[in-house]
RNA sequence: GCCCGGAUGGCGGAAUGGCAGACGCAACGGACUUAAAAUCCGUUUUCCGAUGAGGAAGUGUGGGUUCGACUCCCACUCCGGGCACCA
């Protein structure tokens, strides 16, 4: 017997420095070995340091990497770092302090968190989003987005936030207030680059189907961009003979029932078609429609509004004259800005008729079944006091000139419509997305600045490729210009270009590009990242992509992922990436959630005010009972927990499984730091197992040890592969249950052991194996094999139920077949005395797993 | 309002349509110890029964399909996430 501890920190230390001095994770660029890319979305490394969110994923790749290795494959493991944005920007308004010094010493304490997780990272591959030889890649791509006529400038609204003296952007407002700080936003206009993705909306949409993502995740991308088909419609003015009004609408079966039309308050022909007696009141709403936020606009107000223009349109089907009004419930930026109103068969048409004593004309008799499973009274749709917005058959629809869609469907009432208005040119089928072109620009100063000049005769000058990087210039403090420009408009000569040909002078962009533009291809640069002459090498390109495997938080399902499949298809479509899709397989690690406390009243109690007593939490100063429940991890109520802290305690293997055991590793699952007890003293019992137990060089292993062994490794290489760490934990933990029975254990079954708990606790697995008299890392060994052999049985049990109740338990030779299985069944005592007195009309027999007797 | 998830012991969770609750936590009982910690062994879904033998119920609710449903279908409730006047 050898008396050694499970010494984490002693190990853990040696370990990672035996991994970092050998380079154990290095990664060849080619390699006859299949190849394998996993990819953590890589961090914005904030002052706050990893907490334990951050590291469920990467543990998660992490021991996928270490699987594949010991598999045979080459795998592509890296990590950098996302480190433009706002918060060391706003660090360096209030300190003066630049956020390149911001950003250095925060990479340090992430990169020292994450090594001490022992994570199998490249780390030759680091890289960083701000490093001047990454964003000159960056520009490069801009370059050539602009080239291909995908990038412009226009002028539009954007949401600018007063207090914080810059423009932020959709995703950075939240119910119309920044998301920093909660300072209220209005819209103001200005001008702005824009990279056009809507030109690639159909292309993202149909591409997703390919995809190994969750249906989830497709579906919030497919909702993002918002597909709807229908049909464009012109209507006439009346006494405009030359304005047409082109509407959009994806329901052109209800033309007969359009009964108003409704433009956008800054809809170009308002100002044209509004009569004098109507003008006071049109321009009232336009200009207090402008002066609104979004949130006021859209938000929880759903009143209708609106002014009557005092025009008319003519309905091209039937030409009846319908008035046209403005409201803000239509958006200028959807469609054409400008809608038919059919209040019988739309709810905000309906809500908005009803408010202004409008017309609602049904014309669409409601399917029976629809209407009463939606529990809406036919009589009432018919006689327009009730809305009805879904299939029926098509009444009150037909004209004079060839168009009859009554007693129709919805669906042949379109299509028929559709191809009526396509033969007399007044309308054509049409397609819309919601998806609206992303806003490139920021007026900040920690950003990839634009390789563009503006020259004094007006036109836009790419800076030359191979003056590239444009780095950021050194500035004398951090705020915001006020005016709405960047900081970098304070950058003095910096801003100053004069052709070296003509003389003419110009002026560098000040704007700079938004966090989500280094993360856009970052996947593509770990491939080749020191490479100087191009963003990285075609060959390894072709080696390394598509990601196999990408991992990451569900706050990216949207946003993230739509841009940087939106630049890769660019990248595609220019000839300088070999796949359609940068991503084949996501995975979303759920969130992990701190336990919080509330008391009776649903008041959220921080955590160090809470006494856990016999009888349950109390508060430390009342004694109120208090009630545990899991919620998000905040500052707040101070349940946020620190992963240094829990390595400290328990090890970084201990973290690491931990992490994987909780749950799936797409669940929420609340975090609870007595659970890491439990595996930690599973990582003692393993330690313990092979390390203070003699190992037997010619142990013969009993039926039932060659039966456990072999299923572990089935099982824990079947879960590892399919991501279900939890269950393979589970089942090693029953593995050493079983082996430290033994006074000596069999030392084929400690190597197996050993190497299947690796990719899990790698720390430990290292040092094992060294006491187990290897001499090389565990890292590269290969996985073990099972023989199904060991695993069948020579006898089953069988159960047997009656009527579908268990009533006896026979052991029977594996193989039974059905007939003889019936047999033992019937002849047995217990099934004898359950099913007397009853005909047995039916025997239901599944070989090797039970039988069924239906009697009564 | 719409879309997507989810609901299983005191807790986290496990179960190709085939023995619900594996594995772990917590709790309780025991061993070791002067004692504690650590460790080891055992018990623990609920109810009836005597604390036994035994029996009944049970996977959010109500129905259905099936010899058999946590699993499939229909309706509903609650919780979480996303979107939100997109015509």
């Amino acid at each position: 017997m050898k008396e050694r501890d499970y010494d984490f920190v002693t190990i853990e230390k040696k370990w990672q420095d035996y991994w970092e001095k050998n380079k154990t994770f290095k990664t060849d660029d080619f390699s006859p070995k299949p190849k394998c890319y996993v990819l953590d979305m890589f961090p914005y490394p904030s002052g706050a340091g990893l907490h334990v969110g951050h590291p469920e994923g990467y543990t998660a790749t992490d021991i996928y990497c270490r699987f594949k290795r010991m598999r045979g494959f080459n795998v592509l493991h890296p990590m950098g770092w996302d480190a433009f944005g706002l918060p060391a920007e706003q660090y360096a308004v209030d300190t003066g302090t630049h956020p390149s010094e911001t950003t250095k010493k925060n990479i340090e304490t992430f990169t020292r968190q994450i090594k001490a997780l022992g994570f199998s990272y490249d780390w030759d591959r680091e890289i960083n989003t701000t490093d001047p030889g990454y964003y000159k890649w960056t520009q490069w791509i801009f370059i050539q987005l602009h080239k291909k006529g995908l990038a412009y400038i226009d002028e539009i609204p954007v949401n600018w936030c007063p207090a914080l003296g810059t423009v932020l952007a959709n995703e950075e407002v939240i119910d119309g207030k920044s998301e920093r700080g909660s300072h209220p936003v209005i819209r103001k206009p200005m001008k702005q680059w824009m990279l056009r993705i809507t030109q690639y909306a159909e292309r993202l949409l149909a591409d997703l189907d390919g995809l190994n993502w969750s249906e989830g995740i497709k579906e919030m991308q497919r909702n993002w961009i918002g597909k709807s088909e229908g049909a464009e419609v012109d209507f006439k003015v009346a006494g405009h003979d030359d304005v047409d009004i082109t509407v959009y609408t994806t329901r052109p079966d209800t033309l007969f029932g359009a009964t108003y039309m409704v433009l956008s308050p800054e809809h170009a022909l308002v100002e044209k078609i509004t009569s004098a007696a109507q003008k006071g009141e049109v321009d009232e709403y336009r200009s207090k429609a402008a002066r609104m936020s979004d949130l006021e606009r859209t938000g929880l107000n759903t009143e209708k509004t609106g002014a009557f223009t005092g025009a008319y349109a003519i309905n091209p089907v039937n030409g009846h004259k319908i008035p046209i009004w403005i409201a803000d419930y239509v958006l200028s930026t959807y469609g054409t800005g400008a809608i038919m109103a059919v209040p019988a068969h739309d709810t905000r048409d309906f809500e908005f008729a009803q408010k202004f004593g409008i017309e609602i004309k049904c014309i669409i008799d409601p399917d029976k079944k629809e209407a009463e499973a939606a529990k809406i009274s036919v009589a009432d749709v018919l006689a327009g006091k009730t809305c009805w917005t879904m299939d029926g058959a098509l009444i009150n629809s037909s004209n004079a000139e060839g168009l009859d869609i009554n007693g129709l469907k919805v669906d042949d009432a379109k299509r028929k419509t559709i191809s009526w208005l396509e033969e007399r040119n007044l309308g054509k089928y049409a397609v819309n997305y919601k998806l609206r072109d992303w806003l490139f620009s920021r007026q900040r100063y920690w950003g990839e600045p634009f390789p563009i000049i503006h020259m004094e005769d007006g036109s836009i000058r790419l800076v030359p490729e191979n003056e590239l990087p444009l780095r950021l210039p050194p500035v004398e403090d951090f705020k915001p210009s006020g005016s709405g420009e960047s900081p970098l408009a304070k950058a003095g000569d910096w801003l100053d270009y004069t052709d070296p040909v003509t003389g003419m002078k110009g002026r560098r962009e000040t704007n700079t590009m938004p966090q989500w533009a280094g993360s856009c291809w970052y996947y593509l640069r770990y491939i080749d990242p020191r490479n100087t002459d191009a963003p990285f090498s075609p060959e390894k390109e072709k080696y390394w992509m598509p990601v196999d495997l990408y991992v990451g938080g569900a706050e990216h399902a949207v946003l993230h992922l739509l841009y940087a499949r939106f630049w890769h298809k660019v990248l595609y479509d220019i000839g300088i990436v070999s796949t359609k899709e940068p991503f084949m397989r996501l995975i979303n690690q759920g969130m992990i959630l701190g336990i919080s406390y509330k008391d009776s009243k649903g008041v959220l109690i921080p955590t160090d005010k809470v006494e856990h007593t016999n009888d349950g939490p109390v508060h430390k100063e009342t004694r109120e009972k208090l009630i545990e429940f899991p919620a998000k991890m905040s500052k707040s109520l101070r349940n946020v927990v620190n992963p240094d802290d829990v390595i400290k305690e328990y090890g970084s293997d201990s973290m690491r499984l931990y992490e994987m055991f909780m749950g799936p590793l797409e669940a929420v699952k609340p975090w609870n730091t007595r659970g890491v007890e439990g595996v930690y003293r599973f990582l003692k019992r393993a330690w313990k197992m092979v390390a203070e137990t003699e190992i037997d060089d010619n142990a013969v292993m009993s039926k039932e040890q060659l039966k456990v062994l072999h299923y572990t490794i089935k099982k824990v290489g079947d879960d590892t592969d399919t991501l279900n760490f939890n269950t393979a934990i589970s089942q090693m933990m029953i593995f050493v249950n079983e082996f430290t029975k033994c006074e000596r254990i069999p030392r084929e079954a400690a190597e197996a052991f050993v190497k299947i708990l690796a990719p899990y606790a790698p720390h430990l697995c290292e040092e094992l194996w060294e006491i187990l008299g290897k001499k090389d890392s565990i890292s590269y060994v290969p996985y073990p094999e099972f023989d199904e052999e060991f695993i069948k049985s020579n006898e089953v049990e069988i159960l047997i139920q009656v009527l579908g109740k268990p009533k006896a338990r026979i052991m029977m030779p594996a193989g039974t077949a059905a007939p003889e299985m019936e047999k033992i069944a019937l002849a047995n005592e217990e099934v004898v005395k359950a099913i007397s007195g009853k005909t047995v009309r039916k025997v239901i027999c599944v070989p090797g797993s039970l039988v069924n007797i239906v009697a009564n």
